[in-house]
RNA sequence: GGCGCGGUAGCCAAGUGGUAAGGCCGAGCUCUGCAAAAGCUCUAUGCGCCGGUUCAAUUCCGGCCCGCGCCUCCA
């Protein structure tokens, strides 16, 4: 069953290239955006980057986990990096790892599989040169008085495919119509030229590198295609991203590398639409900007904000609001729940895929239908939900079972929710527990009334009880 | 102004030219000292509004209203 995929250049949908199985160097190349490095990442960048995960596992799935060869770079160094580092009077280079590491903690509580590689734009300094000296040498880039380096949009008769803009003239009425034109606007030819390198400023401190146009430091667009150039090849598979990188970025990494290469850069682009939250788009001003940590606090699973993240067609904005969040972990409970029910059943036994959850991923396999491929879980679990099942169709129904949640990267098996329980209510707890078994319901009930009012849920079983925190919205 | 997307039950959200998936919430029930958890059942004669095409439209076409995104460094 072959992986299609809406196509932004095409704009349609368009099956992925299967890498030759029989060929061990043939493998799909994938590259996606990665993060600027200089603050938390919030859910809406996640949205972009969970997406990007789901259709990762999926292609390693079709086409063998050996046969991918997934990169997505780390933006390490432009204005808002150096800007930071300035104003917390640190190194550039302390503040990208910071935030690296922040968000490789992030990635990993949403369960994303880390790429194979994550290339950083002060890393490959070297290549982005050489690729700007190519530009030159053909003529599609030229040197400004103050030793930056632009791209020559004219030079390129393909510019605009990607984003159908054919020449980027300011319009009366547009954003920028108000505003003072780009600070560079004096040394460029044009207005549509942009940055490839741009020449040392004093706000930019030690942060410069010499080139054979003077000290500076690379401009933002050229860091990916050197890095993909290097990496992966001059034709990549799949290049993907968050819808405003559609332009100009992607347009201008396209106008680089195929003048600087000659060949087609990207067989597939995919670009995930942005969220939304409460219905407006995310700003600091109207408060509804949410990092996981936001989350978290607020006694949210990372797993839940996963699949609160998949609940919408990743061609389409989705409204993320606090209330699908509890919805998300309400679903989560009850797969988990199911989950343990086929595990009990199946005991020590194993078997091959039941196949029950194929729609599941022939819906993923449809363009990343994400909600539908979660509907189709829901139904399948509870039309074939039975506590009577027979052990070795039980083993069957959990390893088709696991074998989707793979796919989604939703991960039962931790906890929904780890808080460490206070030494008090512990307390508590064990003194409810046993009045509760000397059958003194009414001391009982009055110790459950001061747990709750201390913010926390006993939930008796049999054999003994566990504890949870109520949820704080 | 340019380019594009969307308006489906209280909320989130799929989908189809032939009469509306799924999740959450809510209600009822089973179980249970209590409370939960878990399970079962129910919940849109309706898919922004007005026309048109059609045997048949939520699904196609046109118009209108409303909301949203991008337009030089925001995933």
């Amino acid at each position: 069953m072959a992986i299609q995929l809406f196509d932004s250049l095409s704009r349609s949908l368009q099956p992925l290239r299967t890498p030759d199985p029989a060929d061990p160097q043939d493998l799909f190349t994938f590259y996606n955006c990665g993060p600027t490095v200089y603050a938390p990442a919030h859910i809406g960048n996640f949205r972009t980057f969970v997406v990007n995960d789901v259709l990762r596992r999926l292609i390693e799935l079709e086409f063998g986990p050996g046969k991918v060869k997934h990169v997505r770079n780390l933006t390490d160094v432009d204005d808002k990096t150096i800007r930071r580092a300035r104003e917390e009077g640190r190194p550039l280079a302390a503040v990208a790892k910071q935030w690296t590491d922040k968000f490789h903690a992030d990635c990993d509580a949403l369960n994303c599989l880390r790429p194979h590689l994550e290339p950083t734009a002060t890393g490959h300094i070297r290549e982005q040169v050489d690729m700007i000296d190519v530009l030159m040498q053909k003529g599609n880039a030229y040197r400004a008085a103050d030793g930056s380096v632009y791209f020559k949009v004219s030079s390129f008769d393909n510019y605009g495919r990607l984003s159908r803009v054919k020449e980027r003239e300011l319009q009366p009425g547009s954003a920028l119509a108000g505003k003072s034109q780009a600070a560079d606007a004096d040394e460029k030819e044009d207005a549509t030229d942009f940055a490839l390198w741009k020449a040392h400023k004093p706000d930019d401190g030690e942060n410069a590198w010499d080139s054979p146009w003077g000290r500076g430091r690379p401009g933002w667009h050229i860091e990916c295609s050197a890095m993909i150039k290097k990496h992966l090849g001059e034709t990549i598979d799949l290049h993907t991203g968050g819808e405003d990188l559609l332009f100009p970025h992607h347009e201008n990494e396209i106008a680089q590398s195929e003048c600087c290469n000659g060949v087609t850069f990207a067989r597939h682009w995919y670009h995930s639409k942005h969220l939304l939250v409460d219905g407006a788009k995310m700003s600091k001003s109207l408060g509804n900007l949410y990092t996981l940590d936001d989350l978290v606090a607020k006694g949210f699973s990372p797993m839940a904000v996963r699949y609160a993240l998949l609940m919408g067609h990743p061609q389409k904005q989705l409204n993320f609001t606090l209330d699908s969040l509890h919805a998300a972990e309400s679903a989560l409970k009850h797969l988990r729940s199911y989950r343990d029910t086929l595990v009990q059943r199946a005991g020590n036994m194993t078997a091959k895929s039941s196949r029950l959850f194929d729609d599941v991923l022939a819906a993923l396999h449809d363009d990343l239908n994400t909600p539908w491929a979660l509907g189709e879980l829901h139904e399948d679990t509870r039309v074939h939900k039975s506590d009577s099942i027979a052990p070795i169709h039980a083993a069957a129904d959990l390893t088709s079972f696991d074998l989707v949640m793979f796919a989604l990267g939703l991960d039962l098996r931790t906890p929904a929710l780890k808080a460490d329980i206070p030494p008090a209510i512990t307390a508590l707890a064990e003194k409810r527990w046993a009045a509760k078994q000397a059958k003194d319901f009414a001391t009982a009930d009055a110790l459950r009334k001061e747990i709750t009012a201390a913010g926390w849920s006993m939930l008796d079983r049999k054999d003994g009880y566990s504890l949870e925190p109520l949820k704080k919205t």
